[in-house]
DNA sequence: CGGCCAGTTGACGGACCTCAACTGTAGTGG
DNA sequence: CCACTACAGTTGAGGTCCGTCAACTGGCCG
């Protein structure tokens, strides 16, 4: 039981996850019935269709949260990162699969007794809710880069999401909008996520090399010398300033 | 008083809305500080980057939430229909515009007084909760059309998700599968929802039409004789087993 | 060394965008 | 009653962004 309390006093997201929310006596009434689970990487969490058992909280590594339709289409819905919760579904079968982007740590909660450990901690419920109403507004911004946005813009915008939550190489002394971090996604996987083919990922990652808006010392190793930069071809600045020929579907 | 309490009982939502998990006591002290707005179509209820000043319950209408770009490149991320909520943020500001696709009913709720209100009525909370883990779910299938889906696919999973929420038209006595209601958007808001262009959307409900799996009487009238056939074209049966040159745009 | 996989780059074609002309309906005013 | 305008919608012609297919490179491992 010991042990179990030590991991928990070590665990890296309970300051920023969803038990930041409960005191000690409640921590440990949690732990009695929670299972701690490590995935390697690339592998299923859970299937789409599958029962809705667990309850998650990622306390290290990347999910991917993939919908596939029957031709073998793939998408990415959702990524996950250490302190996210997972699994929350009005439905008893998950419409989604869940599967480790990399190697993955994480707490499963079985369904029942966390849905009556809820009613008696509302401020966790409260929190849960908050964090459900912040992927909702990602997932509304997701929409319009998809629906709206041409391959380069979807590039940038991708890199400019994943370099918020990046952890830092070498984090020190370093001009002020410069990012230096390793990017834990193929080019497929980033494809998936934005609607394209992971050629043109790899195209557009070429493109904002040769502009110098972004450099690669090798093909997963990222550096953002300007993020404003950056931030001006995720938004607007739009491919149609630009003299080789990038062209944004505006709407008249 | 009264006048506000029947205002209250003839409301078409009661049973639907949030104000289904609130009884009569804790309804009349919603009232008090509820405010009914009526909103002609076409006009905006907030803009994008309005103070978050309110939450709002729809009674009746069809609400859209809009993104835009600077270079106007506009984006519908989300509809919401009568007894949907509207307003949860954790920003103080909000990052889209609400606007009235049709004639609107709502009642809106000043933040503060809401605010308290919620902590004191965790049903209502809870209620709101589910209403928004809903949203996501349905936000992120929207990602996976955006994302993977042939302009004729996106149509006709347009068309499918409307069928399911639209009053029907001659309700009775009509074979199971059958359907027809009136259109409540214009083709330019059917294509800012489905991340395409107005001339694009047009041709896809020509093609439909061509095929006999709509029918249309007049351009805002829809007719579906068999939602089974629809719900073919919007999932898989995917383009490419058609026989003039629908592709999808399948991923190897 | 050879096989495998991630990634890059080129050639080509197609789905969708752009631009434009046309139709149909509704509203206004003479 | 009929012009006239305004706007939603349809359809065609042409161009382009991105998907498809394929060849090639480089790193890793047995």
């Amino acid at each position: 039981m010991l042990g179990i309390r030590a991991r928990c006093d070590n665990c890296q997201v309970r300051r920023d996850g969803i038990c930041a929310a409960l005191d000690i006596d409640a921590r440990a009434e949690l732990l009695e019935f929670s299972r701690r689970k490590i995935i390697p990487a690339h592998h299923a969490i859970f299937r789409d269709g599958d029962a809705a058992g667990y309850y998650y909280n990622i306390t290290s590594g990347i999910v991917k949260l993939v919908k596939t339709l029957a031709d073998g289409r793939q998408h990415i819905v959702g990524l996950l990162y250490p302190a996210d919760f997972m699994g929350q579904s009005l439905n008893k079968h998950h419409t989604y699969a869940a599967e480790s982007a990399t190697d993955v740590e994480l707490c499963a909660y079985p369904r029942a007794p966390f849905e009556l450990f809820l009613k008696s901690h509302p401020e966790l419920e409260r929190r849960i809710f908050y964090s459900t109403i912040r992927e909702l507004d990602l997932c509304r911004d997701w929409t319009l880069l998809l629906g709206r946005k041409c391959s380069y813009e979807r590039v940038a915008g991708f890199l400019l999401m994943i370099a918020k939550r990046a952890p830092r190489k070498s984090p020190a002394e370093l001009p002020k909008n410069y990012l230096h971090f390793e990017l834990p996604f193929t080019r497929a996987e980033m494809a998936d996520y934005l609607g394209l083919t992971l050629e043109t990922v790899s195209r557009q990652f070429s493109q904002l090399k040769k502009k110098q808006i972004i450099d690669l010392p090798s093909s997963r190793d990222i550096i953002i010398p300007d993020i404003e930069l950056l931030s001006g071809v995720a938004r607007i600045e739009s491919c149609s300033e630009d003299f080789d020929g990038h062209q944004s579907q505006a709407v008249a």
